[in-house]
DNA sequence: GATGAATGAGGCTTCATTCAT
DNA sequence: TATGAATGAAGCCTCATTCAT
């Protein structure tokens, strides 16, 4: 396939400084990362709602005051610690190595990638459903965050199409949709509420499905398990 | 296909007694309707977490202790509340027509029905992926329900097989835990994230999606829409 | 000695009518019954603040209102109950044989009386501890109880000190609250709070000590069991 | 006799801090004093179930949620105020002069130490009563504070026997249960529940049957008051 | 920068008693 | 007599956020 997949490069995801220690000094910088760092555990053990501010501070070894110095809410922490975790993802899903440019492969790639990136931020994916269900300004940043990946299918798709791989019967739109809601609810009912499966049997039974709906060629390596 | 679909006699939810009003007063069971009634309504309308119990008993038109006097709980009432949209979920489903016994055939009218289901039960559905979040042992109730549905695809698959209509290479439960996550997770997009589908686009769209993931014929009626 | 204890007469305890199902139908006075003898277990049970009307009812097998055509309060019903103990209580005192008429016999017998009507009725007797320290109309009615026995003893001694077998420098009120206060409350450690001892050493060094004190000759039966 | 009664070192009442308000900044430990102080009070005048947070917290001047930045529960308030009455309780009885060191004087001593530290905390002592009857970890700390003066007395009775001054008839933890209890009891009726008596014929009897009840020789020095 | 004390509204649940049937 | 539904005040505890030092 000529058509390459779109680069890893990261878009802004909200209007948050890159770097958004800048403007404090070393030691302030120092405060504010362990304020994030102590954030993450504590929403990852307990969840959203049942971690308080105080929890947080204490945890960080700092006065409970000194949240509100570099926060303005338990909201704006979540927030921070939730980029973070997209940029983790990404790198993640990003390190998954290239094996070939057809299809099959890059549609391969990107579900491995995903679930290797799926299944170690299993903790805070828990958590973000938790806090999106409760707070709509979180809900409509993680739908902004997933538009981003479903374009990158629709796009995929469409190009697919062009190239010929893929039956214009298909409506990209529908199709990135709808694939990508089975890779992502696929991965949250094994990695958050626990469905046992295997990796590699997963990655291939979930690209084959993916490959098979589009109606691209995809020959499985692994026997079957089942019958 | 000879292999009859799963019929649609409803099982058990659980063992909660089908008549909940059953040792009441004909007075306390309307009151008890009532508040069941205007719980549903609030919790539609606020989501759970911002439902409380006053609220509940205010919107009844009854006073904060006779709440306590039907439900232990704020959760117990949600039971309720959640046991009887099931029921409306499952009797829209099951109204669905059935339009031929082949493979594709019974996935549309099941995608149909469950799409039209949802649509009308959107706002419960909304709350309960929140409560669900919130609360483990509604967590695990959801679960359970899930695994009902799951279950039934398995099967047909497995049918299917046996039947030649669908490869050896598909693992059962694999495509079963996929292709149910791809459509509930499409509806949940859809309906309660708000994106915008048309009906019958998005059950034939989604329909030949499920078709093609398992290897069975299926044509669209429908000329596709982009290009 | 000549002068007699005084007779073991029961004094009215307050102005209740000494049957209190007079005046209801023998229907009336079962449901009355069950009623106080439901809420006496539960009272030993749970306690006084921790039973409430609803459980005393349904213990009864009767409506929750019909509570409320027999008694006024939970505090009535709990009145009757602790009649009735006081009934149970005298009745067992004083069916220990009397052994002999000198004052050591008197006392010993009264105290095993005591002894053993306390640890016949020792639920009710915490439960009334409870009680009186939380309804000061209680509290009047169990220091009216205690003062029937200090009366006794009172006259007792003054009666020994009149035949010569208590010194004159007793003072015989002091003397009727100290012994009375420490019968009593040895009882309540012993047989309410948990403390183990031996019934008839206690009753034997209990009698000893209230001898002594006294200044009436006693002499032990058992071997000393400690140095 | 040349037995020293045991020293009047006061032993840790429990593994609290001594100072609770460590840690604390001298506004804190303001704030806490006044929590404290208020709550005795309160408890005092309104005894333990009658005296809620909400009171405190308004009589202590302070915010109700400022009351849970010092105690976690009502309860806990309790256990401090009772603590503080402890050390006061130890504080009056050693303040007793000593008189010498035969054991009737020795006794006479603890008990006029006893009922002045006992008359001086008597609101308390209501209180502490009714609060041990309704919260059995109160109740369990409360016995455990007994069993230490029970246990000095027991030593002092025994040391008395092996000096000869006791005889071995007596059984010395009977004897120390029952005269403490007759000690304590008394000073409950007297100073609790309002019975009427003058202070230093109170000591002079109870000393009296206290030294009779164990065969201790004591002469009364005042007249006696009936006949 | 950092501290930690203070705020107070808000939510859940209990239960003695009344009352219409 | 008996029923059981209805009442609503009262109490406990949490926690995001502000503010004086």
């Amino acid at each position: 396939m000529s058509r390459p997949a779109s680069s890893d490069a990261v878009p802004p995801l909200d209007d948050a400084p890159p770097d958004a220690a800048s403007g404090l000094t070393p030691r302030g910088a120092r405060t504010r990362a362990r304020l994030v760092s102590a954030a993450r555990e504590l929403f990852e053990r307990q969840g959203y709602l049942d971690t308080n501010v105080n929890d947080i501070s204490s945890a960080a070894g700092v006065a409970y005051g000194t949240f509100y110095i570099y926060f303005t809410s338990k909201e704006e922490v979540f927030g921070e610690v939730v980029r973070d975790m997209h940029l983790q993802f990404r790198a993640i899903a990003s390190a998954e190595p290239r094996q070939g440019s057809d299809a099959a492969s890059l549609i391969e790639r990107a579900n491995r990638g995903f679930f290797r990136a799926y299944q170690q931020t299993a903790a805070m994916q828990r958590i973000m459903e938790q806090a999106s269900t409760v707070n709509p300004r979180l809900a409509m940043e993680r739908r902004e965050a997933n538009r981003y990946w479903r374009d990158r299918a629709r796009r995929a798709i469409t190009g697919w199409q062009i190239d010929g791989v893929v039956g214009r019967d298909i409506d990209a739109v529908y199709a990135a949709n709808a694939l990508g809601a089975m890779i992502d609810r696929f991965a949250y009912l094994w990695f958050v509420l626990g469905e046992t499966h295997e990796f590699e049997v997963a990655v291939e039974q979930l690209t084959h499905l993916y490959c098979n709906a589009l109606g691209i060629p995809h020959t499985l390596k692994l026997s079957p398990h089942e019958f």
